[in-house]
DNA sequence: GCCGTTTTCGGCCCGACTGTTTTCAGTCG
């Protein structure tokens, strides 16, 4: 995203927040809302949109919002955010998130309290002035006080990939037992999101009393929150909540729908429902009190006229449109790829053989593995020099030679230099089957210019994670990333989509802009270990997120094939 | 504030739970 629609969606986020408790009209909220998400999703710089006239093309922008954009492109701010801002003290917009507070209670608050910020709420709790207000009770500020402390221990969101294997691990022990007919888990965990809050698994059963106790009861249980008849919520290893949620088999996939949002799609979709004179709830699709559909997420989808939509999209960015004439993409799926394209050994500062490597791969079902170690001048992590090029190359031949795992591809990831020139000279590159470039310093810089120039060399067959981005921990670095990606087009180059869990780089909307624009992508894990080599799922998860097919996917071809490829594009 | 095969005005997504109440407002998912 341009740092201009960051701004901006920024702005309308704010306001939203602001609106609400100031008790605006709860649609303007929500239109305010829906505009700052649509922005967010637009790779595009809404100055060129300004420019081209063409702001109220975007859904969910119209006529008061377009002029607001164009104030701030204008003047820098926004006149009315502004005002409203200056109607409410700064500190009490964040409160909004904590838990078992709302608006209503912040604005009575702040309005007959004075309450301006955290420690003046605490305060208020604390002293019974805010229990003693009508409509308010002991019951309410206790579990406000909960809210607070529930709010300030888990701000942070979990890495997918923190979480995927304890989640795999309930999931395969829950599928296991013989009272439960299926377990799925649902939420931003199902569709993949790179960060997600709570874990929420559905199960399917007739005894849904029992199910909670087998959940409650799983070894990796820390402590349980609750456990009731059809809902339980435990802590597993790690602070991680899970929340197991207990249905009948008939009304297991309107629940799953529900659950697995996101928001913004079910309230679409609920839209389309009430045009139909039908209404869609966690219960199933009724059609006045008659039930028509429940038990699938597909029938769900096709009694409102829809094909089943693949959870990764379902983030209302045009994917219920399409869905609504029937042309979905027909994405990647989890197991389309025959090898994984970028992995680290002992070479560099990876821990497994050559050889280890391989077997690993084999027992994956994986054709081959692209060995990318680091180049020379990447001492801090153990770039190979010339010699050891040499020494990895004939290895390699020997290790595919004896068939014991899968094939290797010679492969290195090459440092590009500040310059934008390689870290090894073209006459090396030529010997290597696959060369992805990175950028590993200079992270302050803007890096369009050095990563184009990279770009030209004509053994380089893909820029390996291209915005830098660490989950978490950095931000990308600054980066015209749509000249970069017509760039790559324009070379014939590949985009890598990084699978390791805090990289998730490409990432959904970029990887949806290349692909429109006729970007070919691979997927790696830059795994440093075997241990790391599950993470690909991570990285198909978000090749689904950013609506790619296998034919943009090269890992998706056979071990032949992909060499020739590689071969084609030098 | 957005939007349009019942509309340029009058709609805009649904149900459960909780706590405060005695019919409902606030919060959540």
């Amino acid at each position: 995203m341009s740092k201009l629609n960051k701004e901006i969606a920024d702005i309308f986020f704010k306001m939203a927040d602001a609106l609400e408790i100031i008790g605006e009209n709860q649609f303007k909220i929500i239109a305010y809302r829906k505009a700052a998400r649509v922005i967010s999703d637009i790779p595009e710089d809404l100055r060129k949109i300004y420019k081209e006239g063409k702001l109220k093309d975007i859904p969910g922008i119209g006529e008061g919002i377009s002029k607001k954009i164009q104030e701030y492109i204008e003047t820098g701010s926004i006149k009315k955010a502004e005002e409203v801002f200056s109607k409410i003290p700064e500190g009490i917009i964040p409160l909004l998130s904590v838990p078992s507070l709302g608006p209503r209670t912040i604005a009575v608050a702040y309005q007959k309290l004075g309450v301006k910020n955290l420690k003046d709420l605490k305060k208020v709790l604390k002293d019974g002035s805010l229990a003693k207000l009508p409509g308010m009770g002991q019951k309410k500020v206790d579990n406000i006080i909960k809210g607070i402390e529930l709010w300030q221990k888990g701000k942070e969101r979990f890495l997918l990939g923190e979480i995927y294997p304890v989640v795999e691990d309930i999931i395969q022990e829950l599928r296991g037992h013989k009272k439960i007919m299926d377990a799925v888990p649902a939420g931003s965990y199902r569709r993949m999101k790179e960060t997600v809050g709570d874990v929420d698994i559905l199960v399917a059963t007739k005894e849904t009393k029992k199910a909670i106790d087998v959940f409650c009861s799983l070894k990796g249980v820390e402590r349980v929150l609750a456990q009731g008849e059809t809902k339980g919520s435990c802590i597993f290893e790690g602070d991680i909540q899970v929340d197991l949620r207990a249905l009948p088999p008939e009304s297991f996939g309107s629940a799953l729908q529900y659950f697995t949002g996101s928001k913004a799609h079910n309230v679409h979709l609920r839209g389309i429902a009430k045009q139909k004179g039908l209404k869609i709830s966690e219960y199933g699709v009724f059609k006045k009190d008659k039930k028509i559909a429940g038990e699938t997420e597909e029938e769900v989808y096709k009694s409102i006229g829809l094909i089943w939509i693949p959870p990764e999209m379902r983030e209302d960015t045009g994917e219920i449109e399409l869905a609504l004439e029937g042309k979905l993409p027909d994405l990647v799926d989890y197991d389309d790829l025959k090898g994984d394209l970028h992995v680290h050994s002992k070479y560099s500062d990876g821990s497994a053989t050559l050889e280890e490597l391989a077997i690993q791969g084999r027992k994956m079902g994986y054709e081959y593995i692209a060995v990318c170690d680091h180049s020379q001048g990447a001492k801090y992590a153990g770039g190979l020099d010339l010699d050891e090029l040499k020494k990895k190359m004939d290895e390699i031949k020997k290790v595919n030679a004896k068939r014991t795992g899968c094939y290797l591809i010679m492969g290195a990831e090459v440092d590009i230099l500040p310059d934008g020139s390689l870290d090894y000279p073209d006459e090396i590159l030529k010997e290597i089957d696959f060369v992805v470039a990175s950028v590993h310093t200079g992270f302050k810089k803007d890096n369009t210019e050095r990563i184009l120039k990279a770009l030209e060399n004509p053994y380089v067959h893909g820029l390996s994670h291209p915005t830098g981005r660490l989950l978490g921990q950095r931000e990308g670095y600054t980066l015209d990333i749509e000249a970069v990606i017509d760039k790559v087009v324009q070379e014939n180059k590949l985009i890598e989509l990084n699978a390791y869990y805090e990289r998730l780089d490409l990432y959904d909307v970029y990887l949806r802009r290349a692909k429109e624009k006729g970007a070919k992508f691979y997927i790696g894990t830059d795994a440093h270990h075997t241990g790391q080599l599950w993470m690909i799922k991570l990285g198909i998860g978000m090749a689904r997120r950013g609506w790619l097919e296998k034919k943009d996917v090269i890992n998706t071809m056979g071990y032949k094939q992909v060499l020739k490829f590689l071969k084609s594009q030098k």
